[in-house]
DNA sequence: CTAAACCTTCATGTGTACTTCAAGGCAAGA
DNA sequence: TCTTGCCTTGAAGTACACATGAAGGTTTAG
């Protein structure tokens, strides 16, 4: 398929995909005669891939670390592991930051009618308590 | 305090807590005789609230949105319920990005040594079965 | 009294991750 | 043949989130 249609199925810009290619988020994309890309099922899964580590808040430059271990068959392998952990230990990071966010938001919303109903300084005292019990946020 | 020691405390540069001010993304910050601010622990938790949802990947817009919704206390209710509800998703299907790729992570790491010790080939057809489960990634 | 170590505002610079533009090639339909 | 619609590369522009620099003010130590 052509650029445009993977553009389509992904929802990633054309520009973007060349943009990962070129940086070599996704391999190198074989090419027609008269030198169009065409785009197979591997690589829409690899778009999809990085479009997902985006999403999640990775860096292409760290995406691109990680693709090449992925991809590398050398043997800096413990090397290779402790950088992976990193890797693991800052999306776990990112993902609980997510979570106490999101848990934030919820009480926000349960409490919504009751903030419509009750003055501020009620509430205030209602998420004082909650904010003790979840440590600290603001 | 002052504004290095804030900085110190919450781990986000002066410039960055000048910025988040003229932001209103925390509170106007009481000054000194001389025009310093003076920080207090209402402050930090606002600061470090912000970085939290940094953190989580939201943006400077969507966090200023957010508390402007939070510290208001006039009556758009239900489009500000919305709004809230809409912000809750983004950041739900962000976790959940972030989670598909910590599996993946994971994954890479429970079969590390394996990696080390099998061929390309057999590693190759673990993930696609690992993959299969997962639903079609990378 | 002068230097160090803070602070202020305002302006400009920087890195990331693209987007947009310019200039041109190829293929099909009116 | 000419317009439409796709594609190519390379360069330049853009938005966001700060970082850095300039020019100057105040307090504290020597």
């Amino acid at each position: 398929m052509n650029i445009k249609e993977a553009s389509q199925k992904t929802g990633v810009s054309s520009a973007a995909i060349r943009y990962y290619e070129k940086e070599s988020l996704i391999p190198a994309i074989d090419r027609t005669e008269v030198g169009n890309r065409d785009i197979d099922e591997r690589i829409l899964r690899r778009i999809r891939f990085v479009t997902q580590m985006r999403n999640a808040g990775m860096s292409i430059e760290s995406l691109r670390r990680y693709i090449e271990l992925f991809d590398a068959q050398e043997d800096n392998t413990n090397e290779q592991k402790a950088i992976l952990q990193e890797q693991l230990a800052v999306m776990e990071e990112k993902r609980d930051d997510l979570q106490a966010a999101i848990d934030h938001l919820n009480f926000k919303l349960a409490h919504f009618y009751d903030h419509m109903a009750s003055t501020e300084a009620e509430l205030r005292a209602l998420e004082r308590e909650h904010q003790d019990k979840l440590n600290d946020k603001m």
